[in-house]
DNA sequence: CGAGTTTGACCAGCGC
DNA sequence: GCGCTGGTCAAACTCG
């Protein structure tokens, strides 16, 4: 679309980069994963080269000037993986995507359910294709369909622009769900798949599939040679993340925030909480000792 | 046989 | 207005 270097992450409205910081969780008990897998949260360098809290963290964002991190650390894992999130309510800005009564049967993909008997043409007029809370993740991996927990089916295949990799399109296999996701390859680095998902998941996870990319008893089994994401890419995390964060956001807290002129938000920093996401998140039994 | 995938066609949005 | 591109549909196909 506009970024060659970032297709799919440029046309919304109002993307807004998950910092380091919003990611709270992703280094705070996660700091060997994210070495195993070499997240690095490509806004902040203070924040990738070190596994411990950065005190600060401090990122302009816009919403398509993020490159796909190809340089890495000096560590040996070197790897990257930008965590975004967009927030598009077209036309309605003040509509809240992490509403829970929002019925995310309304939304663009209500054509799901159609009706046989409604031409085509009918059914593009009455719907508007506006799109949800959206996160992008870039992951290093061989697999392009990342386990997340939820289970997916595969509704389109494109080629897109600027990219020797196609995009896959997918959609929740729960038929009240409505969240999508779309994978492609980074067509700078291979080995990246960019994972975005749009909406939130009305349900839970519907469990690792056997012998399950996480499993509980050992968070830090996920060694580099399974190829495959840290559980922090199942997309509830995230759903609670930005949760807390939008709910944190409108409170007291006050983050430090700017927004830019085009009405993108840009965290600067966050605070840490005592027990942060993790706490609310993820189970004790799937966190450090 | 049901669930999931493939793939060509169609449509909307956007830039020129 | 036109062309390009992304996103979705839906029939055909595959697989377990």
């Amino acid at each position: 679309m506009n970024d060659p270097k970032d297709p799919d992450l440029s046309d919304d409205s109002a993307w807004r980069e998950l910092t380091a910081s919003d990611s709270d969780f992703f280094y705070r008990d996660t700091s060997t994963i994210l070495s195993e897998f070499a997240w690095n949260l490509h806004a902040s360098s203070s924040f990738t080269q070190t596994a411990g809290v950065p005190s600060s963290i401090t990122t302009t964002t816009s919403k398509t000037d993020q490159p796909i991190p190809t340089s890495s650390g000096s560590s040996s894992a070197a790897a990257s993986v930008t965590v975004t999130e967009v927030s598009t309510n077209i036309n309605n800005p003040s509509t809240a995507t992490s509403s829970s009564s929002e019925d995310p049967t309304e939304n663009s993909t209500a054509s799901a359910a159609k009706t046989p008997e409604t031409p085509k043409k009918e059914k593009k007029k009455a719907q508007k294709r506006i799109r949800q809370q959206r996160f992008a993740f870039m992951t290093k991996s061989d697999v392009d369909n990342l386990e997340d927990g939820y289970r997916w089916r595969k509704y389109g295949q494109k080629a897109v622009k600027n990219s020797s990799f196609p995009r896959s399109y997918y959609r929740c296999t729960n038929s009240r769900c409505t969240v999508k996701k779309r994978v492609e390859r980074s067509s700078e680095d291979p080995s990246i798949v960019i994972t975005t998902y749009e909406g939130q998941h009305c349900h839970q996870t519907v469990g690792f599939p056997r012998g399950g990319i996480f499993p509980a008893h050992d968070p830090h089994n996920f060694t580099s040679h399974h190829h495959l994401p840290p559980p922090l890419l199942n997309p509830y995390y995230y759903q609670e993340l930005l949760h807390q964060l939008h709910s944190e956001n409108t409170s007291s807290l006050q983050l430090p925030q700017s927004t830019t002129e085009d009405g993108h938000v840009a965290v600067s920093s966050i605070n840490q909480p005592e027990e942060g996401l993790l706490g609310d998140i993820v189970p004790q039994t799937m966190r450090n000792p």
